[in-house]
DNA sequence: CTATGTGAATTTATTCACAGCA
DNA sequence: TGCTGTGAATAAATTCACATAG
């Protein structure tokens, strides 16, 4: 199956295996089935088995999945095998749980540096990173990082984004609620963390 | 076309399109065309006029939208145009983000109680809400909730997802990265905020 | 006998192309 | 003429069913 084009929505569900596997592995566990998997995950078994059979046969019949094995591969497919450095940009509310939030490690991601406009934040510590002065955003170049993390409000969200491409950057989590336009070579995901509860009531049965 | 069953992709798109004209409207507009919706979300303007087709005729032709109308049928649809009482548990960075978030309430929800399995937050004020002891969860069934935000470690997750249902709670919006399992008449979305970073690297052609 | 891997069938979603209304 | 609304065509993703390997 290895000459097929991957669809998006398997790709968008490696980094949930990823998870699913490590939390098996601390059990330790070292194979998991299919089936186990699907329990883990909640999709199900005949998905995970078409999504891995993308990439290779990583899997021995009648025995399941060797759980590192199976890491290391899915590691490697979503490039995460190395350690990404990143930049945060905004250590509001939410900038300061992004920072805060220990499962960036998961992934192979280390934050490395935060910057904001708030001249009080600049030079403060927070979750061990020394807060920088946004405007300062265009010697990044020199810190060889590609991926960037946009927490700031949305008005300002789209000049952000156009430092860090300056910068750079070739990849952007935004989270803020507004759609940004960049050069087709940057990939950008944006996620609003309240949309996701606006479509809750919608399949809720009346009541 | 209102006899089609509207597909969940569908679905997800009517939160982003509603913030799209919130912004637009905020800038006086009036009327809004499908391409000029579809600049502003990213999405393209046939995709854009069929989501709304599902529904019913809202535009005119040769005109476009009526931002006002359209956002109203939208929240119609989506059945977040009466307000939602949200509980939200685990008031640790990532939950005192949540509440300090403006997002959730364009969307009509209204975070109305928080609580925390900490002794040390419980009787603290978080952006104006009073954290309240967990374990007094069961009390909820009386105060008419039904929609909760999960934002507890992940080892509480489930327990806690199990509080939730056993109050009454129809729908949770989950920021433990881990699969919760309910009973079919309840909605989880699940949100990590790192996951999505992850398949960032790739996309991102090599360098 | 168990669990993977995968073509083929099916379902779901997007794009196209254009008819039709203001 | 401009922009919506929608069947039909296309593309994408999921599910099925089963051959195949350990």
């Amino acid at each position: 199956m290895r000459y097929y084009k991957v669809p998006d929505e398997t790709v968008s569900r490696l980094p949930i295996y990823l998870r699913n596997l490590a939390s098996a592995s601390e059990q330790g566990q070292e194979n998991i089935s299919s089936k186990e998997l699907a329990e883990l995950s909640g999709f199900n078994s005949w998905l995970i088995r078409k999504d891995f059979s993308y990439f290779g046969d990583f899997g021995t019949r009648g025995v399941g999945y060797n759980i590192k094995k199976l890491a290391k591969e899915i590691k490697k497919i979503l490039k995460i095998d190395v350690v990404h450095k990143t930049v945060l940009v905004g250590v509001g509310n939410l900038g300061s749980a992004v920072l805060a939030y220990p499962g960036f490690t998961i992934y192979g991601f280390d934050i490395v540096a935060a910057f904001d406009a708030d001249p009080k934040k600049i030079g403060k510590k927070v979750s061990g990173i020394t807060i920088e002065d946004v405007s300062k955003l265009g010697a990044l170049k020199r810190r060889k990082m590609n991926l960037g993390i946009i927490a700031v409000p949305s008005g300002a969200a789209q000049k952000t984004a156009d430092s860090l491409v300056k910068a750079g950057i070739k990849g952007i989590l935004n989270f803020s609620p507004v759609h940004i336009a960049v050069p087709k070579k940057v990939k950008v995901i944006t996620i609003d963390i309240a949309m996701d509860l606006a479509r809750l009531p919608y399949y809720i049965a009346a009541s």
